[in-house]
RNA sequence: GGUCGCGUGGCCGAGUGGCUAGGCACAGCUCUGCAAAAGCUGCUACAGCGGUUCGAAUCCGCUCGCGACCUCCA
């Protein structure tokens, strides 16, 4: 038996501002681009919640039988760092600071946001294209728009002019920006004499010979901009057109809003049917970001060293925490509701170690075929509905009390019912909200299960004999040394703490 | 200042016109030698004011509070 949901999925569109049904431009194939990081410095929660989001995606994707094609860049050159466009390449800052070769920094970096991936159980895309890879044809795309007219060179870089593809176009779009509107609300002008207005963007920049990472173009030698890469490679791989782009909320505007305005300008297409958008993660009200102080790395989350963190935290408690939330709306941090997830998903994990020991009933109850199947029903409506992993968590949690009640005897499941509800909640757990069991339970290490089974028997012994305590010491004593012992009704089990 | 969004029970957080989300916490009960676990039950909210409606957390208006974007940010 297996689980393969149907859809059909309802995604909410950015570009429309509401939920529409999904339907891909070629089906089974699903094309879907999502910005990555820029490599410049360790990835924080934030980062995390975001690629988060669309694993999910995927993963429903996956389930409901697409072939995906996911592409997840890596941003590693042509990120400028503080405002306008005089600011410093992100990665060159870095590599000056720690004194090493850009790329080193770009290799650290990605390592390190790699791992990251890999302890949240975070899939890794179909591509993961780089910028510096992909310098051709970045360099192509910015002849096209030079030759659609919608750019123009100045003094060795290359701008694209926003007022004048707006004059023909519709831009904006996305963000609900409007081109008067952003004049009227531009700020201070240093360091634009190049652009013609305030809203062009750089297509190509200009490197000096004190520039670390520079690459010979038309135009003499120069870095690309930093909007341009994503619908460079989203084109290459994906095509002119493909069906999902997603990224952070904070990149809907510029970054976006660029990317659909090079595009059209380069090949006459619009380029995304459907962009997704995930909201922020927020510490006490406020986004978490690098520059407000407020983020930790994955590692000081793990081990709790950090200010904000009053003790460690699993990467699926953190995983688990977030799914609580849909993806689409802010989810503020705090302790107690990390520590309140971590509860939860040791009784959901815990139930669905138990379902695996689950035997059919000797006499079943029929009405419970229906309801494991209707279960099952809500928790796929749920993904259905715009990837609602709360409603499915809520639903899952139903499970639990099935589960525990068939456990308890108080529910007699029929063995197909039973074998109903281990595929798909199995499934549901495991593959689609990518939890893992991260706890060492009963089997997981023979040596150990076999002495703690001793210290079992050796307890029963004494509690049949009514020597309660010594029996309790010894219970005590495991319990000291972080292992917990549970009386059921067919005996001892036991986990560690 | 402009644009957009949010304000749900002790905490986190779903829900967009009628029908109790869910988790955590708390209280009681059941089970149990005790404990833990689990199950059952309870606590039942929708920022404020006004309006639309037979009926509003859900629609409209105003007020208050908060945030995001407008400049790099997932």
């Amino acid at each position: 038996m297996s689980f393969s949901p149907q859809g059909p999925l309802h995604i909410t569109n950015t570009l429309t501002r509401s939920k529409q049904e999904f339907v891909p431009l070629a089906p089974p194939h699903v094309g879907l681009y999502v910005c990555g990081p820029t490599v410049y410095s360790d990835v924080h929660l934030g980062n995390v919640r975001s690629f988060l989001s669309f694993d999910i995606l995927f993963r429903w994707l996956t389930a409901l039988g697409y072939k995906v094609r996911y592409v997840r860049n890596i941003t590693d050159v042509g990120h400028l760092t503080g405002d306008v466009d005089e600011g410093e390449d992100k990665i060159a800052k870095r590599a000056r600071l720690e004194q090493l070769e850009p790329m080193e920094v770009v290799q650290k970096y990605t390592n390190g946001f790699h791992d990251v991936m890999r302890v949240f159980n975070i899939l890794p895309p179909s591509i993961e294209p780089t910028a510096t890879a992909h310098l051709i044809e970045q360099i192509a795309m910015v002849e096209r728009i030079l030759a659609s007219g919608y750019a123009y060179t100045a003094n060795g870089s290359v701008y694209f002019d926003v007022p004048k593809f707006a004059a023909e176009h519709p831009y904006g779009e996305l963000s609900g920006r409007r081109v008067d509107e952003l004049l009227a609300n531009t700020r201070d002008t240093e360091g634009m004499e190049e652009k013609r207005s305030p809203l062009d963007f750089a297509l190509w920049k200009r490197a000096d010979h004190t520039h670390l990472m520079k690459w010979p173009s038309p135009w003499g030698e120069g870095f690309p901009g930093w909007h341009l890469e994503c619908s460079a490679m989203s084109t290459k791989y994906l095509g002119l057109t493909f069906d999902i782009h997603g990224g952070g909320m904070d990149l809907k505007f510029p970054h976006h809003e660029c990317e659909i305005a090079q595009s059209v300008a380069a090949d006459g297409q619009v380029p995304v049917r459907y962009w997704m958008h995930g909201n922020m993660l927020t510490v006490n009200g406020r986004k978490m970001a690098k520059s407000e102080g407020n983020g930790f790395t994955p590692e000081e989350l793990i081990t709790g060293n950090h200010k904000l963190l009053e003790r460690g935290y699993s990467p699926m408690t953190v995983r688990f925490f977030m799914l609580q939330c849909h993806y689409g709306s802010t989810l503020d941090f705090s302790n107690a509701a990390l520590q309140a997830a971590e509860k939860g998903l040791e009784r959901l994990m815990a139930a669905l170690r138990g379902l695996e020991k689950l035997a059919p009933a000797a006499k079943p109850m029929p009405e419970l075929d229906a309801q494991v199947q209707e279960l099952e029903q809500r928790c796929v409506a749920a993904m259905n509905d715009d990837l609602n992993t709360p409603v499915l968590i809520a639903e899952l949690f139903e499970g639990v009390r099935l589960i525990n009640s068939a456990r308890d005897g108080k529910a007699a499941l029929s063995g197909p019912a039973l074998e109903r509800l281990r595929t798909f909640f199995a499934a549901l757990v495991r593959d689609v909200l990518g939890l893992r069991d991260e706890s060492v339970a009963m089997g997981d290490d023979k040596l150990l299960d076999g002495l703690v089974q001793e210290f079992i028997r050796q307890r029963a012994e004494a509690r049949a004999r009514r020597d309660f305590a010594a029996g309790d010491a010894i219970r005590d004593r495991l319990a000291e040394v972080g292992i917990i012992l549970k009386d059921g009704k067919d005996g001892t089990t036991w986990e560690r703490a």
